[in-house]
DNA sequence: CGTTAGCACTCTGTTTATTTGAGTGCTAAC
DNA sequence: GTTAGCACTCAAATAAACAGAGTGCTAACG
């Protein structure tokens, strides 16, 4: 059976109607709202195609109909005409992120909050990582006599610090040694080498300076794996328990979400760009069960030009497509701009 | 009408069953609960007077009885005995929170899942900030030609760094009047004198510099308010979703938590460390309404001498006080005592 | 042939009535 | 002061009855 003009209008009355009100849709409410007049019969007679065909359920024999995921995603791939944000709307998220673009981890929360805000779901967000960044910098700056932290800065423009603390005192011999070491071994190599292993062989070759160097180096050696590592973070988490789909089990998904793994999985097996759109997945599109009665829309920011992470939300099947797309679109860029300003020198 | 042993072991008992149990404790089944022998009728009779005194409550005729806050009080006043963790419990705590114990936001982050694991709770927990904090130091990294992170250690051991972009080049000669400047004006001084007001009557002094030695500034003034502001960290609010008393109100309850203002007024009205013992405010002695059905036990964690933030949790008033009350305890004092490890020089 | 009116049928949600049982409060006797 | 006994209360569970939204099907229509 073929997809025909009438059963699009119908199908995207449905899906929009039902995600209005959140009831099974029945034929004769869709009547008045089709702009064509045709009678109720015919409609029941076109929804009937329309289950055969897998875009739409009955939740029981004698109710209205709602989409299926299928129903979604047909009318989000060619129905549906994505709402534009307002310059105004642009204009507000934009200054909020300004606010504090210093700070990634910062702008990171506050999409995360805007986000949750915007969609009424929970918002994620994971910080920028990059397994191919280079070292570009190194810094260690003295707290206290025997303490000091440790800066790295790599050459996507993340910076991570540490505080260590060593047994003995860190003179200005041992912070030279130390960036001799850095300058010679580190700088200018991928971050990724500066593993623990490594640390080790090096600390053995060091001979009486061993004791004081090894935390320093241990140290940098954490700050090191801090940059390669994505933390993730979830804002608005109570914003699912105002959708009926989660009243029974809104334990398990939020519990879901903060195991991060299974997330960071689904995030990272979708990582071609689909030319800047966010990608959308509908219930049980979803892999891992938990998931299979939500919908999650995600999206790849790029710091320069590598997809550094990954910010989205999830919230019910029942969402506005139609505006939640094309803003987590938007602010994909933004982050992406506002974290890429951070990079240049 | 004063109490006797009986009505005490009577009320201990109902308050230990309603913990267990959840369900409205009923006469009969309290007749081979306690250790002496007497009808259910005696017992009633008991009960009755229990409730004219107001320990108890019955949510209908005809239905057991349940603790009120009164109750629950006098229970872990007088009645109750104190759960003592093993030191196996104890190092298991402990050795979690070594793990990351150089960064104090990253031990506040551990002991809220703690908390949150241990309690089946929300747990709230406060970074230490400290009005009376003393600059102690005062580092410019460089980072880029034009970028530079601004370093403010306090005499409470607080360390907070933040990011800054000028429009100008960082020269070493930037650098060095900008030290003097510190030297001169910040380090030993309150760290709440580094008002923007301040900054900006100095930056008028500085002639042409002016114009590099803002941004540095400003940044400077930001970093110091950091030190001062507490920052709260709200762990495990999922958990508030397994207590039957949650149901309706979970969502009032998550976005209450959020707002962070009220929960630092409680805090704060509770300043005298009560032996070190944690605060306990059971329904209806909390101020704030949406927390009258829940109770919060809280504790301050010293750094050096100061108490300096508040680890604790939100339950419902259902809760296993002779457990939880010692773990807090417990918590408080560990946190307190490897953050002061931080701050020693 | 597609469209439509008509109608019997199905299933849910709501209301109302009935029953059950745990638990009480009271009284009178011990 | 304690207890047995008993009538009473109330919530929760079960059942029955009802209303109504919506369907599927059939037969007629243009």
């Amino acid at each position: 059976m073929e997809m025909t003009e009438r059963k699009e209008k119908i199908l995207a009355a449905i899906v929009e109607k039902y995600i209005q009100t959140g009831e099974p849709v029945g034929s004769k409410s869709l009547v008045d709202a089709l702009g064509f007049s045709v009678s109720s019969a015919t409609i029941r007679n076109e929804m009937a195609d329309l289950i055969e065909m897998g875009y739409l359920e009955q939740p029981h024999t004698s109710a209205g109909r709602i989409p299926s995921s299928k129903g979604y995603r047909y009318y989000i791939e060619h129905l549906m005409t994505a709402y534009e944000m307002s310059s105004v709307e642009k204009g507000i998220i934009n200054s909020k992120l300004r606010e504090s673009s210093a700070d990634p981890q910062a702008v990171l929360e506050k999409t995360g909050n805007i986000l949750a805000d915007m969609t009424h779901c929970a918002a994620i967000t994971t910080t920028p990582a990059d397994f191919e960044a280079i070292v570009k910098k190194v810094e260690l700056v003295p707290i206290g006599t025997r303490t000091a932290m440790v800066v790295i800065l790599t050459s996507t423009g993340i910076l991570k610090t540490k505080v260590c603390r060593t047994n003995s005192e860190i003179t200005i011999d041992v912070a030279e040694s130390f960036y001799n070491i850095v300058k010679t071994h580190f700088i200018g190599k991928p971050a990724s080498e500066l593993s623990i292993a490594k640390i080790q062989t090096l600390a053995l070759s060091l001979g009486e300076k061993s004791l004081v160097m090894t935390p320093l180096l241990v140290a940098l050696s954490d700050t090191a794996k801090m940059t390669e590592r994505t933390e993730m973070l979830l804002e608005g988490q109570r914003n699912l328990l105002n959708h009926r789909e989660f009243e029974s089990n809104a334990f398990e998904l939020m519990d879901f979400l903060h195991r991060a793994e299974p997330l960071n999985m689904v995030f990272s097996s979708y990582n071609d760009t689909d030319n800047g759109m966010p990608k959308v997945l509908i219930g049980n599109e979803n892999i891992f069960k938990e998931l299979q009665s939500s919908t999650m829309i995600f999206s790849k920011y790029s710091i320069g030009n590598h997809e550094s992470g990954t910010l989205g939300i999830i919230g019910p099947t029942r969402i506005d497509y139609a505006r939640l797309i094309p803003s987590i679109k938007y602010l994909t860029e933004v982050v992406g701009i506002i974290l890429s300003d951070n990079m240049e020198d």
